[in-house]
DNA sequence: TAAGCGTATGAATACGTATTCAATTTTACA
DNA sequence: TGTAAAATTGAATACGTATTCATACGCTTA
């Protein structure tokens, strides 16, 4: 019983917590042995796998998954990319992700970004991390950065994204359908003077709600009479731009928010600030179909994400990528769907 | 130039990357100069250095922090134990703590549990991914698991949950205070019928707010004339608590709300749904000041939580036991403060 | 009892990096 | 120009684990 080896106590001073090979002496196994202790279909015998476990116990020896991801080659961690943390909408996404994640055994390294240029940093971060995979929502990756990630050997899951080169994995839902499921609800019943108000400008969600939701609008022989952007996906800003909405003469008969959050600022602006009726005076409709939105005092009729959908066709999808490296390019967009409640006046 | 190693190409086919030794071969240097490129103040030449990220840069190579962790005993990764995600004040801390620790070069790894007792999960898992420090929000730490924390020897930091067990580092808002100043504000108003709406009834932090509340009003020399309970923090279960607390005769004038969205709750259950005129014929006072709450249409009064000197106290606590571990036993208490806003009639 | 085969085991090696140590080169100063 | 000091370098080793390979063991079957 040579004492060559350093011991646990000659360590650094930071962290404690003893080794297979002090598992392994206390034992008196081998360390591969207790290596395969903790290996699933290892072949270990009854006895030692017994004298193993009771030196773990006596030592309070825990697996180092560093360790174990270094040999291995894979850390069980996924890459979660991430924006608007706080926006009820992506709050949720969020969990779901963490959540699902962890129902698969994976575990998620946050990397919250301000700014979708941000990514630049937190990107490089991230494959430094070994992750076996990585989701990134509500930023798009540029095709220098594409290829990082394919060097590295990373696979890339876009959310909500919607960027058709052929070499980028994605899932979102079809913000343009939604658009245009909208517009009919509203054509049909009735309205004439429609507007909408835009979210992020630069975001493609914006963008493909717009789109959608005016092509139909064209396609029926109605323009879009009424535009006003928040310039982001936010209470404040959105309130700012109902008010300068609403003051204008003649006032629409209603209007297609970018999200649930600016439209529940306009429902409270034209109750609570014009006096106005809704459904009677002004129909409100908007996206995501956040849970606040089915409060008693919005009754939000809105377009749906499917949350649930949308988080597992993205793990799906990344996990598919994970574990067969060649798997040709996924690009799945999920259709929205349409919650009917209060907010949009019927009987015109 | 033998080639008895492996090559990269020769790998398991997941992860492709090439090592420091590969970047040395390229560079005609040994692989300790590749590593010292990479570290800080290490001595290296200027030409040596050019040659090696001349090197890099042709092959594309990037550190692995995984490997680097190992030696170094340090993943520069902290476990983030999270429940209640999506409610909005721990959303916004949740962010802040992220924000915050990649400020400081860390990584946040979430491990989010659904009850607090899940935390027997979640714990082993973040030791063994050789996290080096934990925070933990809104769940208890039993001594066993503050044991096998210490035994990691990983450093914990309990947030917003108060247990002077002298072991357990702990950062807190100081609850109990707020009930009071609740309690102060109401009835220097004038208000004699006091309500109080509970939210999670296991949590301390609910239970520091009554009891700040209660003591006080007793010091001052009245009872808690009604008491409902949400059973969580959750705007549905506020508007049912609401709903059963205002049906009472009499009604009490003001109410003392858990936290901000049940006082959300009860405000939109007393106006829209009783016509109830907010402060004349209720006073509604709060608990945390999220964004929503300075909405046009809530102006709530309501006990802050200091967002930022709670995250940055916390994060400081942390990073203060992992750089000298042995360093006494932390227990910071934050003051709330007042947001005095529209909900609390002034002229009783 | 002997042959045969599956099962258990330990020694050795690899994963990619940081760091110590000794040797070598360069710089600084007289 | 010579010498001491400083800076640079590479070989070797360590971090904690999984895994290959060869060997030793135990059991079944004839």
């Amino acid at each position: 019983m040579t004492s060559k080896k350093t011991s646990p106590s000659s360590r650094k001073p930071t962290k404690s917590g003893s080794s297979q090979i002090d598992v392994a002496r206390l034992a008196g196994v081998s360390q591969a042995a207790v290596s395969r202790t903790f290996t699933p279909d290892a072949s270990v015998s009854d006895e030692t796998r017994a004298k193993v476990m009771a030196a773990v116990d006596q030592l309070g020896y825990r697996p180092n998954v560093i360790a174990r991801s270094l040999v291995q080659n894979s850390t069980n961690i996924i890459g979660l990319v991430v924006r608007r943390f706080t926006a009820p909408f992506y709050a949720y996404i969020i969990q779901n992700f963490i959540k699902a994640l962890q129902e698969r055994g994976y575990w998620a390294l946050i990397f919250n970004i301000g700014q979708s240029d941000e990514l630049a940093e937190a990107l490089p971060a991230a494959l430094q991390y070994q992750v076996d995979g990585l989701i990134i929502t509500s930023a798009t990756l540029s095709s220098h950065q594409a290829d990082e990630c394919a060097r590295a050997g990373t696979p890339v899951v876009l959310f909500n994204r919607y960027v058709s080169d052929g070499h980028t994995h994605l899932v979102s839902c079809d913000h343009c359908e939604g658009g245009r499921m909208a517009a009919d609800a509203l054509l049909n019943t009735g309205h004439t003077r429609l507007a909408y108000i835009a979210g992020e400008e630069e975001s493609s969600t914006n963008r493909d709600r717009e789109i959608g939701f005016v092509s139909r609008l064209k396609e029926q022989g109605y323009d879009l009479a009424f535009r006003e952007s928040a310039g982001d996906y936010n209470y404040e800003k959105g309130y700012a731009a109902a008010q300068r909405l609403l003051e204008r003469e003649p006032r629409p008969d209603a209007v297609f928010c970018a999200d649930d959050v600016i439209a529940m600022a306009t429902m409270d602006l034209a109750r609570y600030k014009l006096g106005l009726r809704i459904p009677e005076d002004l129909s409100v409709i908007g996206f995501d179909d956040i849970p606040p939105s089915a409060r008693p005092n919005y009754q939000l009729t809105t377009i749906r994400q499917p949350f649930g959908r949308l988080v597992d066709s993205t793990i799906d999808a990344l996990l598919e990528a994970i574990n067969s490296p060649d798997t040709k390019v996924i690009e799945k967009v999920v259709p929205p769907t349409l919650t009917w409640r209060k907010t949009v006046q019927k009987n015109n």
